[in-house]
DNA sequence: GCATCATATGCCGATATAGGCATATGTCAA
DNA sequence: TTGACATATGCCTATATCGGCATATGATGC
């Protein structure tokens, strides 16, 4: 069933380093697709479909100014996935320190594959 | 060129709902394979390919126990996703404020597509 | 209307994915 | 060794994905 679609869900729109990318450049304020293309290294096409994906998982959305189109950031879904993670704080030290051992003897033993 | 491979990026491994629910699982502790599996409705074949991506990518590690083989979490690659969503922590309640009136007057126009 | 600029969509190809199933590998115990 | 149990791999199919390219849609100004 290949994968549940990007435009469904926020961790899968995330996925896509390029879209990363796009949210971070958004940071700075609101941007024309043109722009972010360009800044991006990728054709105007590309960077379209890009939004067109942050856009329906809501993470992006755009107001007509004149000819041109503006996209802003719309963090709150981000905010999901930071709350996801940070469900977890408490096992990234913890972890560290109670696995430390094994993790030494793991070490050689596997590695690969 | 489809898509990075799931195996080298972090973001792309929890991009799967599935293994989202394995890491929470793990939380109670280690678990084998054969348990995750039930617990997920989903085939031992199945969780265990979940598990292997998820080990490639580090959120987890698997140790020997007897015939079973456990696997444990280890979220310190979440660390680094919840540092980034963190990097928009501003956004997530300013874009809420400043863009609240826009979003009013876009409410009816898209929506869709 | 028409030309121009900005953006979106459609179609294509290459690749990766997830899941199902059979089967291989591994590990223990007798 | 053999058998029983636990887990991993391989092969297959259906589907999604991303990127490239051409082109359609949209908006502006003349």
């Amino acid at each position: 069933m290949a994968r549940a679609a990007t435009t469904s869900d926020v961790f899968n729109a995330i996925a896509e380093p390029q879209r990363r990318e796009i949210l971070v450049l958004l940071r700075a304020g609101e941007r024309p697709v043109t722009e972010l293309a360009q800044a991006l290294g990728m054709t105007q096409p590309g960077a379209s479909k890009h939004l067109r994906v942050l856009r329906k998982v809501g993470l992006v959305r755009d107001r007509k100014a004149g000819k041109q189109r503006l996209y802003g950031l719309d963090a709150r879904q981000l905010r999901a996935v930071h709350e996801w993670t940070g469900g977890f704080e408490g096992f990234w030290n913890e972890s560290f320190d109670r696995l430390d051992a094994y993790v030494q003897g793991l070490k050689q033993a596997r590695q690969k594959e």
